[in-house]
DNA sequence: CCTATTAGGTCC
DNA sequence: GACCTAATAGGT
């Protein structure tokens, strides 16, 4: 009997029986496999989690599973045991972490068979083994075993091979009657690059004349993707000194440090390691000397950065330090078929190599790894809170454990909760408090706009004068503003109505360039202008600033041959325009560079003497008891933009509320006092790390009138598990967002001393919920973003 | 009383 | 997710 976890709903993991046209052998576990499903016979794919003879509960027939999708298991034990971990943590089941895990490819039942006995060979699909008979199977299954029958991949159609990006930003050189076209634009605007299919399943097939059209005037490629160049950068990264074929000499600090984690490393044991760093300490070199040693023991390593742009920076640094060892670079943006070929080869490999990636890559099978590093591991980028819900951070420690290897993270901010597992010895330390270029650190400075009118804009005169000053010194300016768009709000002028999108309920920002109102959370837009719900007015008063009004406010402020650059989402859509616009500031060819917080993380800039953060309390007013150690991280970081050349750098950061006590540690970047004050809050008020925190989300669709009841009787079956197991329970509130993507959606608080009572109580409430309810019910454990 | 729609439950 | 079945509303 097999169980099989399958890869599509319902997810489940059923038994099945070996067929008599197989031999008992062809089974293993973590092998793939093509199982009938349902009455109608439907065909599912599935992964063998175990093999045995136990039976199942009576009156249930076992179907037989129909064929194996590959000859040797694609997952060993030991990944198997990965996924069985995950489900057990996050209550789900190991379906759903097999199908939020492996690449699409790998989860098809549409692979075929070519069968080669002498005669004329024939391919077939799963469909035509499932209606054979069994006579006609049982001799597929002798060309089977006599290796006369070979597995070809879901070869994807050369549809899906042809990804289509845009060659222009908007707004769009086309006809404004060319209503097709406009709408491919503005959808691979959103979208980013797509396949051709995807293109026409989404938009309909009438889309296709556009495409060509597009491609022929030049407005968008279509084409494979070019061999050899990734997303984010697509030359060389001027950055990349490393000298190739040799090691550093490292400083004394750089040294002490690698000795200690190296001796760690060959320690037995389960060993995690913080090495704490200030911005420009060098902690790349540490990380590449170690996986050197990890490399020499024949163990592998990962290297793991929490956005795309960061995880090719190492990639490069992995290039120039090992020349000739193999290295693998996975991210969730690379095309399915890219993924699935990194995913075969590592799943088949066993001589020690180094993979580079985003967390994705943490579930890539991997030769036995010696070493794991999360740089910038305080970044909540390593929480994948949509879809299948994980921690990257307990993934990877998990991952060491079972390899035996060493888990180090890095940062100069570290994450209070990892902080505090160093205080209580459950993980060693590293410090790196010297800068290893010349750069000081420099004078951060607070400014106080609590009493500044709306209408003044969003820079204070201080403000002002000190950018103009410093773009005349012929030096460069940072600008930081947390919001993209031209502005977050749209007050009609004739009701005072507040344009909002119909989905989510929350305001429309206005993009200027597009000529749209757009809705930041579920992508919902509108040409611009617009017709006012309520009163039919079409009279708008643009309120607060986002990048875009910043970018054309400064340009009339400051002398007119002042060239302004702009890092967001939105000027970054096309591939490789990040890389351009960094590289162009980089090159001083522009003297101000206005960004979101993407543009706080890890660039450097040697000309930049000025880093303007424009509402620092942004982050500070989120409900979320991290409020202050993200502002302070952000901040930090931010800090670190300036000054990085031989010119000393100044910050400027405007606030509202000055009073804040993460103000005085900003200052002087001082982490161990931010840190002192702030573990100290939270013992009082009880937050992690001195409890366990949960959140269980609850969303239902907004016509749905039953829903409340629901949401309520949850929350009496929550309470009362809550008393019976020692957790509080918080809620049902609404949540910050009360209705997204048009679904009304509440949550709970849950505290508790450990785990498994948080989890008894979840799987208590989903299991009161029917299935396939219009209720949707998830747990994130330990939430990094309470939206 | 018949049929179109929908809510609930199962899939091994 | 797709499909089957039972329950229900709405129409004749």
């Amino acid at each position: 009997m097999l169980a099989i976890s399958l890869l599509s709903p319902p997810y489940a993991t059923l038994s099945y029986a070996t067929p008599a046209w197989l031999d008992i052998s062809v089974w293993k576990c973590g092998q793939r496999v093509i199982v009938p499903l349902g009455k109608g016979g439907m065909l599912r794919a599935g992964i063998i989690v175990s093999i045995d003879d136990s039976s199942v509960k009576d009156g249930v027939v076992l179907k037989e599973c129909l064929w194996p999708a590959e000859r040797e298991p694609l997952l060993q034990p030991e990944y198997l045991a990965m996924v069985k971990q995950l489900a057990l943590r996050h209550v789900v089941t190991e379906g759903e972490v097999l199908g939020g895990l492996l690449p699409a490819g790998l989860r098809t039942t549409k692979i075929r068979l070519r069968v080669l006995d002498g005669g004329k060979p024939r391919t077939m699909a799963m469909r035509d083994v499932a209606n054979m008979s069994d006579i006609e199977r049982c001799s597929l299954g002798v060309l089977w075993a006599s290796n006369a029958v070979e597995v070809l991949d879901s070869t994807f159609d050369a549809e899906e091979q042809e990804l289509c990006s845009l060659l222009e930003d908007p707004p769009w050189s086309v006809r404004p009657s060319a209503k097709r076209q406009i709408e491919v634009l503005d959808f691979l605007y959103d979208k980013g690059m797509l396949s051709r299919k995807r293109l026409l399943q989404e938009l309909g097939s009438g889309v296709s004349a556009a495409l060509n059209t597009l491609a022929e005037r030049g407005l968008i490629r279509i084409g494979p993707r070019e061999e050899g160049t990734c997303e984010a950068c697509q030359d060389d990264d001027p950055e990349c000194f490393f000298e190739a074929d040799e090691g550093f000499v490292l400083y004394p600090e750089q040294q002490t440090v690698f000795d200690e984690f190296s001796a760690l490393m060959h320690a037995d044991g389960a060993r995690s390691a913080l090495l704490y760093g200030i911005t420009g300490s060098g902690k790349t070199v540490v990380y590449l000397e170690l996986a050197a040693e990890a490399l020499a023991n024949g163990r592998s390593v990962m290297l793991l950065a929490p956005e795309v742009a960061l995880a090719c920076k190492l990639e490069h640094a992995v290039h120039s330090r090992f020349p000739s060892q193999d290295c693998f670079f996975y991210n969730g943006y690379q095309s399915p078929t890219e993924r699935e070929k990194t995913f075969r080869t590592l799943a088949e490999r066993t001589a020690p190599c180094i993979i580079v990636g985003t967390r994705s890559a943490l579930f890539l099978p991997s030769p036995t790894l010696g070493l794991i590093v999360l740089d910038e591991e305080h970044d909540t980028s390593f929480k994948q809170d949509e879809g299948l819900v994980y921690q990257a951070k307990e993934v990877a420690y998990y991952r060491a454990q079972q390899s035996n290897g060493l888990l180090l993270l890095g940062s100069a901010t570290p994450d209070v909760k990892t902080f505090h597992a160093v205080q209580q010895k459950a993980v060693s330390m590293g410090v790196m408090r010297e800068r290893a270029g010349e750069g000081e650190l420099p004078e951060v400075s607070l400014l106080n706009i609590k009493n500044m009118k709306r209408a003044d804009g969003i820079l204070a005169a201080e403000t002002k004068r000190q950018i103009r000053e410093t773009v005349e010194r012929g030096e460069q300016v940072v600008i930081l503003l947390n919001r993209r768009g031209y502005s977050p709000l749209m007050y009609c002028l004739d009701c005072g109505q507040v344009a909002r999108c119909p989905h989510c309920e929350v305001g429309l920002t206005y993009h200027k360039e597009r000529e749209r109102l757009i809705c930041h959370y579920c992508g919902y837009s509108v040409t611009y202008p617009v017709v006012c719900s309520k009163c039919k007015g079409l009279h708008y008063l643009p309120m607060g600033e986002g990048t875009e009004k910043l970018e054309e406010y400064l340009a009339e402020i400051l002398p007119p041959d002042t060239k302004i650059l702009r890092l967001d989402r939105d000027s970054t859509r096309r591939p490789g325009k990040m890389q351009r616009i960094l590289d162009a500031f980089a090159n001083q060819e522009a003297q101000v560079l206005v960004g979101t917080q993407m543009l706080s993380k890890g660039h450097h800039f040697p000309n930049v003497t000025l880093a303007v953060v424009a509402d620092g309390d942004l982050g500070l007013n989120l409900p979320d008891y991290r409020a202050a150690e993200r502002t302070f991280q952000l901040l930090v970081q931010a800090s670190g933009r300036a000054g990085r050349g031989e010119k000393a750098g100044r910050v400027l950061i405007q606030t509202r509320d000055p009073e804040h006590y993460c103000w005085q540690f900003v200052g002087s970047a001082d982490y161990d006092g931010f840190y002192a004050e702030e573990i100290e809050r939270r013992r009082k008020r009880k937050y992690p790390p001195f409890v366990k925190l949960a959140l269980v989300r609850v969303s239902y669709p907004l016509d749905w009138r039953k829903g409340m009841e629901w949401v309520e009787s949850l929350t009496e079956i929550a309470r009362a598990l809550g008393k019976e197991h020692n957790v509080r329970v918080l809620g049902h509130t609404p949540s910050p967002l009360p209705v997204l993507r048009g679904r009304k959606r509440f949550q709970w608080t849950l505290k508790s001393d450990g785990w498994v009572s948080i989890r008894t109580l979840y799987y208590a409430m989903r299991k009161a919920v029917p299935r396939g309810s219009k209720l949707r019910l998830s747990l994130d454990i330990d939430p990094v973003n309470m939206l």
